[in-house]
RNA sequence: GGCUGGUUGCCCGAGCGGCCAAUGGGAGCGGACUGUAAAUCCGCCGGCAACGCCUUCGAAGGUUCAAAUCCUUCACCAGCCA
């Protein structure tokens, strides 16, 4: 086992806070331990926030522990008041059994299910499902004292402010008997999850130590956030999806390229992979040379390859690249100009049809959701077609004006591009 | 269970019968400057067949020529009392 784990931890800034930080210490030394993280389905997809934590599960995975990734089915169904002010509104059972599937797919892809420290996938609805609320009350229930749930600081802000229902009440209990089901049924040590769940892995902590006797370790990592105080991981349109339908690989490039230099840092250590020498080397090249912009080109295509594969994460960049170099499109050929364009938002209208309007256009690319929007650009400046300013709100392309005979590019502003294609 | 106050656009928060698509701040978007960065400055920021029309101020009804603003019922929240 490698015993640099927790050191490198804390040199990449991962960790909030531990319980016994000696002891723990001690049973990751002296062998592989599992250790588990849940995620519930409160999407169709994982996005950025999710990232960290995958990645140190990853980081505990490479020094040889065996991860219990646990997609929530159950809790999913209740809703955690973590974090939140205000009460969730249920989704549909069959909503989330849906995202459940989506959810555990994502995760697959960045642990390993083979060799002796293989990943074990968990569903918590499997040992919540059959047990009845009888059962749950006398069995579980009565080792809750009320009075602690309600010190909790998930539970108290919500006192505080909007108020909470039962069943969000309910989801410390919950949380508490998957890590008592886990430290069963795999021995698992050690809950891991972001700075806002520690209230709910000291309770399933709490639960261990009362119904079996036992010990294990919370650890939580903190929330990262960006240097302004914002939360980190909204883009243009909302949060940045794992799911390449939902945040294209491109669109997943252009958000890391883009981060503040101030963030990338931490970034770089919370999400590479890459030794700290190696982060260190790009660290002084971001200082002495910031408009070479190598760390957030290596960010960028360390991440954007884990999350979405080698091939797409070159192919994002290569887009980039040919779409915003200072060299005329009108001189790419056919083949670059495909494949860069296959990752922008895209839309096709029919060459025998009559073309819409520039602002039509992109309108039907989903670039912007209304034509008002649209027309605004239009009046500030902002709208290109294939590199070029275009004005006035009625413009429309020409047949002649598509490149290699079928592409029409267009920007909204200074690196928001869509594709049109005449088919 | 009673009383009082609250529910406003992505978020916070003004408005308390017509001048309200609704002040202000934040976020976001466009422009200038840059390095596809930050800071700063300027502009925009419900929708549409657009000097007009349509849909918004918790939900449903009602009063009025006219309501986010008044009344009724319902839901949720907060505080005080029981």
């Amino acid at each position: 086992m490698t015993k640099e784990l927790l050191a490198d931890l804390d040199w990449r800034g991962l960790i909030a806070q531990t319980t016994d930080r000696d002891a723990l210490t001690r049973d990751l030394e002296s062998g592989p331990i599992s250790f588990y993280v849940g995620f519930d389905p409160t999407a169709a997809s994982l996005h950025i926030g999710n990232l960290a934590v995958i990645c140190t599960m990853r980081r505990f995975q490479l020094a040889g522990h065996k991860p219990i990734p646990l997609v929530g089915g159950a809790t999913g169904l209740v809703g955690d008041p973590s974090g939140r002010n205000e009460e969730r509104s249920l989704n549909d059972e069959s909503v989330v059994v849906d995202w459940v599937n989506r959810i555990r797919k994502q995760l697959e892809q960045f642990l390993s299910f083979e060799g002796a420290n293989s990943a074990t996938m968990a569903n918590n609805l499997d040992w919540t499902a059959p047990i009845s609320a009888l059962e749950f009350l006398r069995d579980i229930g009565k080792h809750f004292s009320v009075n602690q749930m309600l010190s909790k600081d998930s539970v108290s802000a919500r006192l505080e402010g909007g108020g909470i229902s039962y069943t969000e009440f309910s989801y410390q209990v919950l949380q508490a008997l998957d890590y008592l089901e886990l430290y069963r049924r795999q021995n698992c040590t050690l809950q891991m999850g972001g700075s806002d769940q520690w209230g709910n892995i000291v309770a399933g902590l709490d639960l261990i130590r009362k119904v079996e006797g036992g010990t294990g370790h919370a650890l939580t990592i903190p929330l990262i956030t960006k240097s302004d105080g914002n939360k980190f991981g909204k883009s243009v349109g909302g949060s940045v999806w794992l799911d390449p339908e939902m945040t294209s690989p491109y669109a997943f490039f252009q958000f890391w390229i883009g981060v503040e230099d101030a963030d990338v840092e931490k970034l770089l250590k919370v999400f590479s992979f890459k030794s700290r020498e190696e982060i260190e080397v790009l660290l002084v090249s971001l200082k002495e040379n910031p408009g070479a912009r190598e760390a957030h080109r290596a960010l960028a295509r360390e991440l954007t390859s884990l999350v979405h594969g080698e091939h797409n994460a070159q192919q994002s960049e290569a887009a980039a690249k040919a779409l915003f170099g200072q060299g005329e499109l009108s001189e790419l050929d056919e083949a670059t100009l495909q494949s860069a364009l296959s990752q922008l938002p895209r839309a096709e209208i029919k060459k025998e049809e009559i073309i819409p309007s520039w602002v039509d256009l992109l309108v039907a690319t989903g670039v912007v959701d209304s034509k008002s929007a649209a027309r605004r650009i239009v009046k500030e400046g902002g709208a290109y077609l294939n590199n070029e300013k275009i004005s006035g709100e009625d413009f429309v392309p020409s047949i002649a004006s598509a490149l290699c005979g079928r592409f029409l590019i267009l920007r909204k502003g200074k690196r928001d591009l869509a594709a049109i294609e005449l088919i």
